[in-house]
RNA sequence: GGAGGAGUGCCCGAGUGGUUAAAGGGGACGGGCUGUAAACCCGUUAGCUAUGCUUACGUUGGUUCAAAUCCAACCUCCUCCA
């Protein structure tokens, strides 16, 4: 990578972030002059973002730090279209009611690692619903549809592919493409933005809007992007057991995201680091550096800071303690995920299927009852052989809890209330 | 509009009348080994009130003792032609 100049793009090579970058010596050029203004555009599809988001939210952190601006763009206009590239089944699509929930809920993620407000570098969290969805048809057409050549269009990575694998794409998603175009060009109207970052994966969608950026405003645009992030065994991130890591602590514990970073395979630790902490670069370098057993450490230092950041350093260093007492002493931990039941429905004996299945440990009584004979299941730490086993009062410990373990790894307790 | 091809479980993909809850692979989960890692080995991978029952091979009907497999209509996608 070259040697850039700029604080922003200094960090964000050092730190690994940078995959593509449009025109990188003018933007570094203008990131020691003046202040940038950049976006990151995120789904609302759901009521919390995951770990594929963290980096983009990353970005806009460094950004930030580094004295620009950043733009949270939040597709609520998008979401009501709905996203194409999923594909398969068509998504579902979501009530208005849905989507401003979902964004109420999102928002205070991003409180955490930016700072809002109305201060020249304070962050901006808009909806592109606010100007896509008065768009009038014909009179967008006459003025954008000119800019877009379906020539140049086929000339994209994304497009390419699909119509090479013979994979139908729609009308709908060749829009989806103008409508990021779009946004771009309507956030440097309205703010002066002059950045997109995204994944690798959104580079042709934010070259259109460099293009159209050009052609209408005769305005120069930037964009940059980041790898998308696969574990060095090449699985995809942000899957786990449960589903999709959660960033919102009530869609996934903070212990559980804590586990989630502890967990990441030795490869990873390094790049992981640098990505999603902010320990300075030599102590980074030292303790990847760590060999065998010995790196265990770098990764609990990894899934302390991660979780602090998106938690906060209390439920992080609580989690690190849960997890020291769960795995390295063997103990009850007061700390891990508890799951409620009624006096009532425990007061004739529980099942261990229905309490595996009430704790989110298993799908079904069936799945239950096959990890039962794969001996993966166990009651205050004995395993357990009968799927007939009932959980009485007995089974309650000094601590008035109920210690379900599901694997190695998996532990809910049951607290009778 | 015409001709041809396709639609199978989380995904890919075999199966063209019964022994098919459906080969094989991937993924995922569990067990083993270890370091709460990777790799590797083994197992599991529809639901239930469970020696049985119910759902399931695009949708809906039909033929048959019996259908993912045969027939009809419909839906969707792909290819070629107009």
């Amino acid at each position: 990578m070259t040697n850039y100049k700029s604080d922003f793009l200094r960090i964000m090579s050092e730190r690994g972030y940078i995959h593509q970058c449009s025109n990188e010596e003018e933007l570094d050029a203008k990131a020691i002059d003046g202040k940038v203004t950049a976006y990151v555009g995120f789904d609302c599809t759901a009521k919390s973002l995951h770990v594929g988001n963290l980096l983009g939210i990353m970005m806009l952190r460094k950004l930030q730090q580094a004295g620009h601006k950043p733009i949270v763009l939040i597709g609520g206009g998008t979401t009501r279209v709905g996203d194409p590239s999923g594909k398969d089944d068509t998504r579902q699509l979501l009530n208005d009611e849905q989507i401003n929930e979902n964004i109420a809920s999102i928002r205070t993620v991003f409180e955490r690692f930016l700072t809002f407000g109305d201060g020249p570098t304070d962050a901006l969290m808009l909806n592109n619903a606010d100007w896509l969805l008065k768009l009038n048809y014909i009179d967008f057409l006459r003025d954008y549809g000119p800019h877009f050549t379906i020539n140049r269009m086929m000339t994209f990575e994304s497009v390419k592919q699909r119509l090479d694998r013979e994979q139908p794409l729609t009308f709908l998603e060749f829009n989806y493409m103008i409508f990021q175009a779009y946004d771009f060009l309507e956030l440097n109207r309205q703010t002066g933005c002059n950045l997109q970052m995204g994944g690798s994966d959104q580079w042709g969608n934010i070259i259109n809007g460099i293009e159209l950026g050009r052609r209408v405003d005769s305005t120069e645009l930037y964009a940059l992007t980041t790898a998308l992030l696969t574990t060095s065994s090449g699985a995809k991130m942000g899957k786990t057991a449960k589903g999709a890591v959660w960033l919102n602590a009530d869609m996934l514990s903070p212990y559980d995201y804590w586990q989630f970073w502890r967990n990441t395979e030795d490869n990873d630790v390094g790049r992981f680091l640098r990505l999603f902490t902010e320990l300075p670069l030599d102590e980074i370098e030292r303790l990847e550096k760590l060999e065998g057993a010995a790196l265990n450490d770098a990764k609990k230092i990894l899934a302390t800071t991660a979780c602090a950041m998106a938690h906060g350093q209390e439920p992080a260093e609580t989690a690190q303690e849960t997890a020291r007492k769960t795995f390295e002493q063997g103990t009850m931990a007061e700390g891990l995920p508890t799951v409620e039941i009624n006096a009532e429905e425990f007061s004739g004996g529980l099942g261990v299927l229905a309490a595996l299945v009430t704790a989110n440990l298993a799908k079904s009584n069936g799945e239950a009852r096959r990890h039962i004979k794969g001996g993966a299941v166990k009651i205050n730490d004995e395993k357990i052989t009968d799927e007939k086993r009932q959980l009485t009062g007995d089974d309650i410990t000094d601590e008035g809890v109920i210690k379900l373990s599901f694997g190695k790894k998996r532990h809910v307790l049951l607290r009778i209330k």
